[in-house]
DNA sequence: CATAAAATTGAGTGTATACTAAAAATTGAC
DNA sequence: GTCAATTTTTAGTATACACTCAATTTTATG
């Protein structure tokens, strides 16, 4: 654990070139000797300070996660419509951690095993927040059938985060609407 | 190039194997030395066969992708729902196929360089294919909102393909289904 | 400014990877 | 059955990876 200045500061560059790298590339092609070259140290210096490469990839995957569930204590709250526009807005805000959050969803769980329980618990989290909202917004639904539509509008917004991942002028923000709207108005 | 009858049955064990560990662990994880130990032989004997591993990928990556094109002789005359239920179809009939497509469409245009321009096309192809039987089916909907809407069946297509790729026991078909019936409805 | 703790470096380790080459064994057309 | 072409094996090479450690330098506290 660092203690010193120049050791919070070379943590910082870590995880900075750490969420970059993950971003860019996604989480296979990531490697200590990459991340030590783009924070300017040896790999000596980056485990006196991370136990592990996976421990670095951890904490630049668990900012991702709270910087995407937004607001938390506010559940009670959301809206389908807010929760969309405020996972759409992260993404455009801070681009770098929301490839690194797409990756996560979507790849990370097929190819990384010390991520995939903790990646299956938020998608399970996520999947109750949106289908919560949902049923209140639509107390004529069976909560059973907005499960099912939410799976669907989140496994939508995943599939178009990676799109948007690969290229990166394609519109997601757009298409998220296109799909709030046209849910608002299903019976 | 294989010659010999013993040739041919070891290509054959090769890309068996193969395909069955994409399915399993997908782009990242697949080794030569496991598809040799897969396939019961030397990897001498592979590369006698293939000239890279990634030669023998392409191969199961073609393979998938014609697969998951049906007829495409008989382009002008899809639907939406046949197009859907021919995916979801061949996913249940060769799991060990789906599950390589999945990976493909999602995480391989990520990561793997070797694979994004051929997975790209396809997507774009796929896209054009649905978005066509659509504006056939629904002749009022203008081509661009029609795009639209395509783009977000599959991106939502894709998403779910993970989720089942991730839990075997989650029912994509259902899901496919009411996607399709709920976008029927949508004036 | 002395000193102990922390940080950094540089030169490693071991392991896994894709791929190769030479020799031995097998195949199949004649 | 011969023999050249093909296939298989065995034993490698080179490279990239995560990670380590002893020696050196830097930090910050009294």
């Amino acid at each position: 654990m660092a203690r010193y200045k120049v050791g919070l500061e070379t943590q910082g560059k870590i995880l900075e070139a750490t969420r970059r790298l993950l971003g860019e590339s996604g989480f296979e092609a990531i490697t200590v000797k990459g991340i030590c070259a783009a924070a300017g140290i040896q790999a000596g210096s980056f485990y006196n300070l991370f136990p592990t490469k996976d421990e670095a990839v951890l904490t630049v995957v668990r900012d991702a996660i709270s910087t995407f569930d937004p607001d938390p204590d506010g559940e009670g709250n959301d809206t389908v419509e807010a929760l969309v526009d405020a996972y759409t807005g992260f993404v455009i805000k801070d681009p770098e951690l929301g490839r690194v959050y797409a990756h996560m969803a979507v790849t990370a769980a097929l190819t990384q095993d010390h991520l995939a329980g903790r990646i299956q618990r938020h998608h399970e989290q996520r999947v109750e927040r949106f289908t919560n909202a949902y049923v209140r917004e639509h107390p004529d639904v069976s909560r059973s059938l907005a499960g099912y539509r939410m799976e669907i509008l989140l496994g939508a917004l995943n599939g178009l985060s990676i799109r948007w991942s690969i290229d990166p002028t394609f519109d997601i923000c757009s298409y998220a609407s296109l799909m709030v709207d046209e849910l608002s108005t299903t019976p």
